[in-house]
RNA sequence: GGGCGGUUAGCUCAGUGGUAGAGCACCGGCUUUACACGCCGGCUGUCACAGGUUCGAGUCCUGUACCGCCCA
């Protein structure tokens, strides 16, 4: 790999970077440089388990950023002899996709809706949206989801991504859904999975369930309401400022006033001494006239507001811990759409002093969102008196779903969750196991873990999703008895249990007395994207694939997921298998616009991909975003894309110098030659460490600073000799060297920068750079002639004393003004003895190298290097 | 409030206890038989701040400030 053979070179006139990507994409999809060799075993494969990115979406630079750093890391491993398993992925589960379709069609999910064979999606969304039944819907997600694959994939192949296309997998159809629901019914069976009728955080617009990895804060405007509670005739204390003897009431603080009708009790904490004498006497809510409990308990802040706090169920996670260990009664009035639901006072759970007022006020809420019932809420309160002062504005955090556009409520309903909390150890535990790059990363996942405060609610209530594989019975009476979830059988996953039918019923039984339902919600998407490891790998289906892949060996990554799709995988390879998904973890940072700010689409400062790769090339986009270390963010630089663009057409160019003179070959003789080898023998051992340990960016930052010295300084160097200048065996030693030289750089860098590696091996080498092996200095070494440790020394001095002479004497020709085709007359040097002697050895280089016609040489001190004049040329 | 990371040239960033670096930008020069998509050279610093350890600190320790992220 490291000689030329002249037969074989074939050396293009005019070498250019431009069109690379479509020629080698060609070639390389023809030959199938990247396909997986599934023969391999396990020890010699590289797994990596890619992000599947989400369709519906679209790519942006800080997609390319970190699946280059991917890639990169592949087509490392892939030219240490590993047999790499890298298949893409898509992500097209979920509400993403569910958005998209709805607005690219003008069209809307009805569940209740049958099947219409002969739909046909309008060309353009109308302007009311059109219903369709589910099945209609997600024909329509499946239809516009290849549609966005197949650009996808055309730029990541544009990209250079050495992703094995015959592989690739998605989060939703046959595989994927087979995968989670065998998943979840071997949770159930043994009792990780369980539903429970429960508050659960609710977006009230996407009408479902969310889950706390989902959650995220916002700052929002708000305001605190100070509201005034009657105390009963019998509360005798008085004598605090709050506790009013006088007014006979307590005042409590609070952001969510339309929540009184939902009061269950106030709260104050146990040592309050303004509120002890209130513990465990009744008061009565503003307008409605309920009685509720008062309470002491631990949470209850002193310092905030008044001190006291109403319980509503419910307004916050606060209210939901309250309730749970206050053994409180509920009083639901938000319905899932984030309206009011109706309410009877004077009924059972309703009782009120007096019904028919309750009523009267409450009837100017009802049916009103949470946002215009607060608003009448407080005009009712400034009515009745019960609001005291003017509210008092603040901003506070408010959780959100992450895609949600209004604060999130908690609802009471039946959800799917899997145990997460009695795992906690374990999963701490799994996380330092993993091979964390950079390692830090790993205190993000040990606070998540260490966060947790429930269950993860995995049951969504939407569409396009992946189905529970569950059926419930309907009772003689026609109520539907969750208590007894039916499971299909693990043989027919996966299954649709609003069109499939469970063991022992028929068709005809759904929605029927003594028949059954089906489970109508779908799994969080992390509930399967959780799983691409085993999607990815063939479970359960193909043992054999599984067996060679499982657990894989990467998971790239970006580090704002670490608490949703790391975590949750560690969790599911943990619980279904025992083991770790994967060895490593390898984190990318973000790319950062001029601003220091993320580049996102919503920021629109997203700049189009497919056109940055074609303005500077893929390899200097690779460049750059390889330049990025993991974990670390990157600023957007097209500055640096042009340096990685220049470094690409610099290779083409050097390349053609080192290959240009075929003949002659021989041993490497030369010192130069020699210390040349040597020195870039102690780069290979550096990039490998390097990328090793996944800093592939110091790799590239290496190999890149040898390259250019190895233009500016070796290649001028040598220039004269190998064009003969000193006889064949001189010329000979230059060109081994050469070729030597070009063939390992051009390896180191092919993992960065595969199209123009690929197109320069393509001119004098067999089969594809990427199948290549992974340099070595040992194969370096063994071209030098001689290694013995009193060459090596004399050869080094040598070549760092050329370079020396080099710079000083072009910093006086620059200096000079002088063009470099004027030959130099004559050159006198002062310098210790060591390098005096040093110049017959490198004389004749540099003398074809600086245009120097003659050296003089003495010993003395201190050193100089002195151009003594130039030659007259005629004009 | 807790955790993590960062702060080095105008910009983007390397830096492994031992004389502060690279690229870009800027300035000057040069068409040279690989490359003007090029080459040669030059300019550029309170290593955030304050202490400490050390013969010696950009680097290790403590604290502070600011920026960013994660979590509450």
């Amino acid at each position: 790999m490291t000689r030329l053979d002249p037969a074989r070179l074939r050396l293009p006139d005019k070498p250019a970077i431009e069109g690379l990507e479509a020629k080698w994409t060609e070639r390389w999809g023809v030959s199938g440089v990247y396909r997986f060799d599934r023969s391999r075993p396990r020890a010699d494969v590289y797994a990596v388990d890619t992000p599947p990115p989400t369709v519906s979406g679209s790519l942006h630079v800080g997609h390319v950023f970190s699946y280059t750093h991917t890639d990169v890391i592949a087509r490392f491993q892939r030219m240490r002899g590993k047999a790499v398993f890298y298949p893409m992925g898509w992500d097209d589960n979920g509400l993403p996709t569910e958005r998209r379709v709805q607005n690219y069609y003008g069209v809307r999910c009805d569940p209740s809706l049958a099947y219409d064979p002969a739909f046909a999606a309008p060309e353009k969304p109308g302007k009311q949206p059109v219903s369709v039944s589910r099945p209609n819907f997600i024909e329509l997600c499946n239809r516009l989801t290849a549609q966005d694959e197949k650009a996808f994939e055309h730029l990541w192949r544009y990209l250079g991504l050495s992703v094995d296309w015959s592989m690739t997998y998605a989060t939703i159809g046959k595989r994927a859904e087979r995968a989670s629901q065998l998943a979840f019914l071997h949770l159930l069976r043994r009792g990780l999975a369980y539903q429970l009728e429960a508050p659960t955080l609710w977006d009230v617009d996407f009408r479902t369930a969310v889950a706390q990895a989902e959650l995220e804060d916002r700052e929002m405007p708000g305001a605190y309401y100070r509201i005034r509670f009657a105390l009963p005739d019998v509360a005798g204390s008085a004598g605090s400022n709050v506790v009013s003897g006088l007014s006979r009431t307590v005042e409590i603080e609070t952001t969510r006033p339309e929540l009184i009708p939902a009061c269950v009790a106030l709260v104050a904490h146990p040592d309050d001494a303004r509120y002890q004498p209130l513990f465990g006497t009744e008061v009565t809510t503003p307008l409605f006239g309920v009685r509720v409990p008062v309470n002491p308990h631990p949470l209850a802040n002193p310092e905030k507001g008044s001190g006291i706090a109403m319980i509503c169920t419910f307004g916050d996670v606060t209210d939901v811990t309250w309730w749970r260990e206050l053994n409180l009664g509920v009083r639901a009035i938000v319905r899932p759409d984030g309206r009011l639901a109706p309410v009877r006072f004077g009924e059972p759970g309703w009782e009120s002093e007096d019904p028919r007022r309750a009523q009267e006020r409450y009837a100017q809420l009802e049916g009103k969102s949470v946002g215009k019932a607060r608003e009448q809420m407080v005009q009712l309160l400034r009515d009745s008196g019960d609001l005291i002062g003017e509210p008092r504005p603040i901003t506070h955090a408010v959780k959100f779903y992450e895609k949600g556009d209004r604060p999130l409520e908690i609802i009471t309903s039946r959800q799917w969750f899997i145990k997460t909390i009695e795992f906690r150890e374990a999963l701490l535990a799994r996380g330092r196991e993993i091979e964390w790059h950079p390692p830090y990363m790993q205190a993000r996942y040990e606070n998540w873990v260490n966060g947790l405060n429930g269950d993860w609610c995995v049951s969504r209530q939407r569409f396009f999703g992946v189905p529970f594989p569950l059926w419930y019975p309907i009772d003689a009476s026609g109520r539907v008895d969750y208590g007894r979830p039916m499971a299909a059988r693990e043989a027919g996953l996966p299954v649709d249990p609003s069109t499939d039918v469970p063991p022992g019923y028929r068709a005809d039984q759904r929605g029927a007395p003594g028949g059954f339902v089906g489970d109508p919600d779908v799994m969080d998407t992390w509930a399967t994207s959780s799983l691409t490891p085993q999607i990815a790998c063939g479970w359960p289906d193909d043992p054999d694939l599984f067996a060679r892949t499982f657990p894989m060996d990467l998971r790239p990554q970006a580090h704002d997921i670490i608490r949703t799709w790391l975590f949750d995988t560690v969790l599911r390879s943990h619980l279904e298998h025992d083991s770790l998904p994967w060895k490593n973890a390898a984190i990318s940072g973000w790319v950062l616009d001029p601003d220091r700010k993320k580049m996102s689409k919503s920021k629109g400062n997203v700049v189009t991909p497919l056109a940055l790769l074609e303005e500077h090339g893929s390899d200097g986009v690779r460049y750059w975003a390889a330049s990025g270390r993991p974990g670390t963010d990157t600023a957007f630089d097209p500055s640096q894309m042009r340096v990685g663009r220049r470094l690409a057409i610099k290779l083409l160019n050097a390349s053609k110098f080192a290959l240009g003179a075929a003949e002659p070959q021989g041993a490497v003789v030369a010192p130069v030659d020699q210390a040349m080898l040597r020195s870039l023998a102690a780069l290979v051992e550096e990039a490998t460490e390097a990328f090793e340990a996944y800093d592939y960016a110091r790799a590239l930052q290496r190999t890149e600073s040898f390259f250019w010295r190895f233009c500016d300084d070796y290649l001028e160097l040598v220039k004269g000799r190998r064009y003969g200048d000193l006889g064949p065996e001189g010329a000979a030693s230059a060109n081994s060297a050469l070729a030597a030289a070009l063939s390992v750089l051009l390896r180191l860098l092919a993992p960065f920068l595969p199209f123009v590696t690929e197109e320069v091996w393509s001119w004098w080498q067999e089969r594809s750079i990427h199948q290549a092996a992974w340099p070595t200095s040992a194969e370096l070494l063994s071209l030098v002639a001689d290694n013995s440790e009193a060459t090596r020394q004399i050869d080094q001095a040598a070549y760092e004393w050329a370079t020396e002479v080099l710079f000083e004497v072009r910093k006086q020709r620059s200096e000079a003004k002088q063009p470099l085709k004027v030959p130099i007359t004559m050159v006198t040097v002062r310098a210790q003895r060591r390098q005096v002697g040093l110049m017959p050895i490198v004389e004749n280089d540099l003398k074809s190298a600086l245009r120097v016609q003659v050296f003089i040489a003495s010993v003395g001190e201190p050193r100089e290097i002195v151009v003594q004049g130039y030659e007259a040329i005629a004009l």
